[in-house]
RNA sequence: CGGGGUGUAGCGCAGUGGUAGCGCGCUUGGCUUGGGACCAAGAGGUCCCGGGUUCAAGUCCCGGCACCCCGACCA
């Protein structure tokens, strides 16, 4: 293709609203274009991007005998409204409504609509296994966009669904999903790690995600370096460093007048916030509970969910209803009220807590609970539970998911088959996902310079640019020549300086740069590695093979 | 939904109640060609929207909208 008949529109300066990298180079390189918030535009260099990517999905979704198929994005409401997601999901998915009034909405994923297609054609275990994938646009009216194509409210997903007659059959088809993905992400070039992740909404047994570690992610993970536990910090568990040995250790009532919050009676009292029992009331079920935790941590709610079921906070009156008062709630005395103590709280002889009184805390408490639970938020220097060495938290970006979700919908949605001896049984089902959009932005993420992308030719829009500086009939030689074997471009603008091609050529991020120029005096054309590595010169009547050389290398390092 | 910020030419931004600006980009002509050249002449504005104060509002006040960031939330 020709850049000057092409449509690449490059900024020179980074546009106002952008604030990670990828962001910033995948707009300036006329990648994407942003259409409303959360709402992204692939524009030509893009798209070639992401169809890359979807080859390499497609092909290693296809090697494990999935098929792809196409469903709609439109969804009529009875469908999640049998398997209850109409209301669980809730304001994260797009609503809509026919001329009659009938109510829809716009896919989010589509386990729902797999089961309807399932309940209505598959009735033996002779029809069984499946494995069925798409790549399709996605809605999610995601509270808070971000990060350019990271978090987004419409998004290209791949998705697949196992359809199985046996447990052991879904433990096959996840572990083949998990091949594949290993597979893809290596051809995408994305160095990633996999963890164990929460189910969140989607329910299901067991799940696992796929991540990138980068400061632009938002996801928070556990990692131990030495024996390579990662988790999720929503599933993370540790073991707690220290016991805690207490300056008070004599139980009595002191006057703290308007000191509430952990940092502040640490503070005034002297004393690290590991000797204060941080207490937070929760209502399940309209009971309450309080949860009880070393001041040094936090609860993690999706654990704490798994104990008490659903939750809200408790309100100043509700505090007040139970004779305690706001900012000075604790467990001593504190009667009808069912006690979550954190294992954290195992780790402290006595503990300050509030008095259930305005402006008093009790310090040398006797920390001596029947039951401890792990409602902890896991944080940088605890101790490895598997192994016993230091964990690290790093964030990452998530890319991919795979979940066993069991009969949750086959159950709900009444998906079922008659097996071998004659009975009704649900089919197993799993679901599988990757963000095309994530990978595009991971892959950015991770490789860049002050110049801009350094595309794994796995993925990049083009594998060579022909820079055409003074050598017009040689660019266009070797532009005609090799425009049959390889994906390659060539910058024939006349009317910018050289300077700009290199510019463009370096941010849009191509592996490599064919320079006709001074060199021509030699004979001779000179190649750029984008990565930097190396720079070779060549004659000119060997500069076809030798690049298609080049090209065909580079591209061996991205297969497996 | 809570907190913070931004909104002026295609992009990035300046603008003190008194004629709407700068850099880049764009158009035309000239010149130049190895890392975002140069000269000259131009085009381009709902100053986010609505209301108010004022002789006079991009600027002050009130209300709204959009976008970004932090948090809440979230495969």
């Amino acid at each position: 293709m020709r850049i000057s008949q092409m449509f690449i529109p490059t900024l020179r300066e980074n546009p106002q609203d952008a604030e990670n990298i990828s962001h910033k180079l995948l707009i300036r390189g006329g990648f994407i274009r942003q259409l409303s918030s959360g709402v992204f535009m692939f524009l030509p260099l893009g798209w070639r991007v992401i169809k890359k990517i979807y080859k390499i999905i497609t092909e290693e979704m296809d090697r494990i005998g999935a098929q792809e198929l196409f469903l709609s994005a439109l969804s009529p409401s009875q469908l999640w409204k049998e398997s209850g997601r109409w209301y669980s999901y809730g304001d994260d998915v797009f609503k809509v409504k026919d001329r009659k009034n009938r109510e829809y909405l716009l896919s989010p994923t589509h386990e729902e609509i797999i089961s309807e297609i399932a309940r209505k054609n598959i009735h033996s275990y002779k029809d069984l296994p499946q494995i069925w994938y798409q790549v399709q646009t996605k809605f999610r009216d995601e509270p808070r966009p971000r990060g350019g194509l990271l978090r987004v409210r419409e998004f290209l997903m791949k998705d697949s669904y196992s359809l199985d007659a046996t447990w052991e059959g879904l433990d096959k088809s996840y572990e083949l999903h998990r091949e594949a993905y290993i597979r893809i992400f290596k051809r995408c070039g994305l160095k990633f790690i996999h963890l164990k992740a929460s189910s969140g909404l989607m329910g299901g047994s067991q799940s696992e995600e796929f991540a990138i570690i980068s400061d632009a992610g938002e996801d928070e993970v556990v990692i131990c370096e030495n024996c390579g536990y990662s988790a999720n910090v929503e599933v993370a568990i540790s073991k707690v460093p220290n016991f805690v040995n207490s300056k008070y250790k004599q139980f009595e009532k002191v006057l703290t007048k308007d000191i509430t919050t952990v940092e502040e009676v640490s503070n005034f009292l002297n004393v690290s916030k590991d000797n204060i029992i941080k207490s937070m009331l929760y209502y399940s079920d309209n009971k309450p509970y309080l949860v009880l935790i070393r001041g040094d941590y936090d609860i993690n709610e999706e654990k704490l969910r798994n104990i008490i079921g659903e939750f809200l906070y408790a309100t100043d009156e509700d505090i007040i209803r139970l004779n305690s008062y706001p900012g000075f709630i604790g467990p001593y005395k504190l009667e009808n009220v069912q006690i979550i103590a954190d294992e954290s709280i195992k780790y402290m002889d006595y503990g300050i807590i509030g008095a259930n009184e305005k402006d008093y805390h009790f310090v040398g408490y006797k920390t001596n609970f029947e039951n401890y639970y792990d409602v902890r938020k896991v944080k940088k220097g605890d101790i490895c539970a598997n192994c016993g060495s230091e964990i690290d938290i790093k964030k990452v970006i998530e890319i991919g998911h795979i979940f066993k979700l069991g009969t949750r919908y086959s159950e709900s949605m009444k998906v079922y088959f008659q097996d071998r001896d004659g009975s009704l049984k649900p089919i197993i089902m799993g679901s599988y996902g990757i963000g095309l959009g994530r990978i595009m932005a991971g892959v950015v993420e991770l490789y860049n310079d002050e110049k801009g992308i350094i595309w794994p030719i796995s993925i990049s829009p083009f594998d060579v640019i022909i820079i055409d500086i003074e050598g017009g009939e040689v660019s266009n030689m070797i532009y005609e020549k090799s425009k049959n074997n390889l994906d390659v471009i060539i910058d024939d603008r006349k009317d910018v300086s050289p300077g700009v091609k290199f510019n463009d050529a370096d941010l849009i991020g191509i592996p490599f740069k064919v320079i006709v120029g001074k060199k021509l005096r030699k004979n001779k054309i000179e190649i750029q590695r984008r990565d930097g590595f190396e720079n070779y010169e060549v004659d000119i009547n060997n500069s076809i093979e030798f690049i298609e050389k080049l090209v065909t290398d580079e591209k061996k390092k991205f297969e497996i």
